[in-house]
DNA sequence: CTGTGGCTGTAGTTTGGCTACATAACATTG
DNA sequence: CAATGTTATGTAGCCAAACTACAGCCACAG
């Protein structure tokens, strides 16, 4: 549905492909937005093939024709080649690195969207739903992330808890048992910590469910690895962007475990609801300012 | 550069036309999505014209053609008709909504980021750079949000804390001054026990910087308001969404400092980054995985 | 009411995409 | 290794879609 699928479902179909109709891959592959721009003629001269070879290429893919690819690879271009990777520099105005940083926080929103594994994922939800007890773990900047899940969980009436210090965790750990599931999140995947007391966890018979990147030990310990692979840190950036996606990849857990749960759970949350809006202030125009003497 | 430019433009552009380009234009604006796949003659008699008028609409918004319109149009669709507000159903796939979440996520970054004012961040950036001590208040959902960003600051080297708690909140508070900021998070911008820290902290002649909708009690006693409005909640979207958008503004404000506190801050970094290495695990197994040249 | 300028449609030309077919390359089997 | 069948690729011609030149029409001005 955008470029990365769709320049990455020609690299995969590659194989598949005629000899000649291979060479026109690539060369979309390599030039993929000067191709939209190209005629039939072009493209066939530029990859030493005939304009027929380019129509079957098309035709390999599924596309109607060669005026069909050229549209949906348009399409797939416009629709993350915005998003690059950025690298700042200080020269930049606020309104530059303001672009470039929600445009690479979108462009890693993107590619995890369509890295992510739906089985893995349908696997999670199933376990989260029927858990006696689920646990986050973490530490640094994903303890906030595990506090965030915890809240978001306990609005679904799943019992839940965030542990981001290692003595709770690992006593915590060894009270699990079969039905249990445990989340450590972790943006390295290699945190020693937690490593330990997701093998105590495991020992237990309890359920883990790993948001890191792909090979590492985390994701080799738990039985349930989502991976989150984003592209590697440069100089500012590990302030930024992992913690975001694994909140989103949370969100997509809990809303999953919602479904499963039923609608009498939207119910629930609409006393939940009800109950916060008593902690509101409901516009009297703020009555301005009758605040008690606070001395300076 | 994306759809909304793009049709905007088209609107922009439409008094200046001649009468039955106007035709045309209306018909792309009612169903752009259609015209990319329409050849001239169809739009033409859609649009009841003739079909040099529509090469003559094409051209006169400065297209090559009516192709080179069309091509435009996609990319511009592409780019961000994805992202619409979702609303998921319960018989949705997980793959379904999934893709629904990540988009309105997607969606909600690019609102934000066109919305977001650049002066006030830039005044928060400022204020934030030069202050002694800084404090992010938030409740529910954005206690969190707040001690990512205490994290965040953290490595910056700025004194920074995060309470959640409102007498906590009010202790602190009152022992703020000039020079102080305090960044108060908010979904709704109406928490009252925030309103009330946030009066005790405006007496004490600190600075005030919010994150949350405008025209809300919150973002009026601000001194640097930053608005966030997303689009309201509609059945189970009150798990999600503001929270990951603070975390990006957030995000945005430090590299601001950071900017700011300039390129010794680049090398304290790194130092943070050694020593956090000490907590991890290096693969000690995947040796490498030298495997020969993959046979086809 | 008549003339001029600009708007719009008709008809014809060009070009680009596609199809049918022929030939070349390759594989397969005796 | 040859012969035959099968698949892959290119050639040439066709059709359709986009664009151009031109003519008629409408609106407005004098």
């Amino acid at each position: 549905m955008n470029s990365f699928n769709l320049l990455k479902s020609i690299a995969d179909a590659r194989p598949k492909l005629r000899k000649s109709e291979q060479k026109v891959a690539d060369y979309v592959l390599s030039k993929p937005d000067e191709v939209i721009h190209m005629r039939i003629v072009d493209l066939a001269s530029e990859a030493n093939v005939s304009e027929p070879t380019v129509v079957r290429f098309c035709r390999a893919l599924h596309y109607d024709g060669f005026q069909d690819f050229k549209l949906t690879l348009a399409q797939g271009l416009a629709s993350n080649a915005n998003f690059e990777q950025f690298s700042l520099n200080s020269q930049d105005t606020v309104t530059e690195f303001k672009q470039k940083i929600f445009d690479s926080m979108i462009g890693n929103l993107i590619t995890i969207r369509d890295q992510l594994d739906a089985n893995s994922l349908e696997d999670a939800i199933s376990a989260l739903a029927i858990a006696n007890r689920v646990e986050f773990y973490g530490f640094g900047a994903s303890a906030p992330v595990c506090d965030d899940a915890q809240h978001k969980f306990f609005r679904l009436k799943v019992s839940a808890t965030a542990y981001s210090d290692p003595h709770m965790q690992t006593i915590s750990a060894v009270t699990l048992g079969e039905g249990d599931v445990v989340v450590a999140i972790s943006q390295t995947g290699r945190t020693k910590d937690l490593l330990h007391t997701v093998k105590l966890v495991r020992d237990t018979g309890a359920a883990v469910i790993s948001l890191c990147p792909s090979n590492t030990p985390l994701a080799e310990l738990a039985t349930i690895p989502i991976h989150i692979d984003v592209e590697e840190d440069k100089d500012l950036s590990t302030l930024m962007s992992s913690r975001v996606l694994h909140l989103v990849v949370i969100d997509v857990l809990a809303v999953g475990v919602a479904m499963r749960l039923g609608p009498g759970l939207l119910d629930h949350l609409k006393t939940i609801k009800r109950s916060l809006r008593s902690l509101r202030q409901n516009d009297k125009r703020l009555p301005v300012r009758r605040m008690p003497p606070a001395g300076k």
